[in-house]
DNA sequence: GAATCAACGTTTGTCTCACTAACGGTTTCG
DNA sequence: CGAAACCGTTAGTGAGACAAACGTTGATTC
């Protein structure tokens, strides 16, 4: 297009965002996410908290104690990074690590009472921020969705 | 749960992401973006391209020319982070930078023919990795997948 | 039983993305 | 005319995802 076409054009047509980027998949996907990191974050941030420590915490609760290894496994935080959350949960006594006495060159990770309690305070939080996330779908459409993304996440995860 | 009352569990229990998890829709956008993303832009740099060019070409080639801050608007970019796309794009010839004769805080920036090459090149890639992104779901499913994202970021945008 | 190899936790560093703050130059408005 | 708003630009922040390498420790193999 040159510039005498465009010129006469809306001057609505020149400032939105051109539909041949809202029809991408991977674009509405990044935005999405970014907003929704963000409103997590947030969230979170209120009670203190960040999104791995939900992730370490529930993965804990739900599946007993593990390494650090173990963990990243379980969260999919990388175990690079991994020592910085573990770092921030004891600090708040929401977890313990300890050696391994079977196994030097591993700490075992064990959920505190503490951690149980403020794990359930970030359960009734995320839960309040989900249901902002998602507050224009209903019920089997907010279903609908997470079954389309756990498809596509399934998929690229055994495709990886 | 204490350490002896996770001992009888099953070792994959003790391995694989807890459920509590995959069920939280920010997560699985997270994770599905970040494995999004790395598709994309493989994909793209393959042709020696990001997607922000693909981005502010196509604006331009929709939109008409336009100065730094109009593209800004249109594609999402910060303008912070525009002046490195465009300082690219302009490297590679793919677009002009000129200053507004008319009011001499802008710029014009306008596409050229090589850019417009560049751009339909751009969108054979950029479908065949939505196809690979989204490989697992029939037309019906993607369409679907659009609308209930479409309808989520414009609903949060308008509620910023 | 010594040598090799793998796993673990850790440190350091890279790259991208979204975003803020502040600057000098320019236009517009009161 | 002066203040306010806008423009492009620079610099910097903080998070997320990831790679490389190191010392320690365990397991395997000759």
């Amino acid at each position: 297009m040159t510039r005498a076409e465009a010129a006469d054009m809306p001057d609505d047509a020149a400032r939105e965002t051109p539909d041949r980027l809202r029809r991408q998949a991977s674009r509405q996907l990044s935005q999405l996410t970014a907003r929704s990191d963000r409103l997590i974050n947030e969230g979170l941030a209120r009670v203190d908290a960040r999104k791995w420590h939900y992730a370490v915490l529930a993965s804990l609760q739900d599946c007993g104690p593990g390494s650090q290894a173990t963990l990243s496994g379980r969260t999919g935080i990388y175990r690079s990074d991994m020592v910085g959350v573990l770092n921030e949960l004891a600090e708040r006594e929401l977890v313990e690590r300890a050696p391994d006495p079977d196994d030097r060159r591993r700490n075992v990770i064990t959920i505190s009472p503490r951690g149980r309690r403020h794990l359930r305070r970030l359960d009734k939080v995320l839960d309040g921020l989900h249901d902002e996330l998602l507050a224009p779908l209903d019920p089997a459409e907010r279903d609908q969705l997470m079954r389309l993304l756990t498809r596509l996440l399934d998929h690229h995860t055994r495709t990886s």
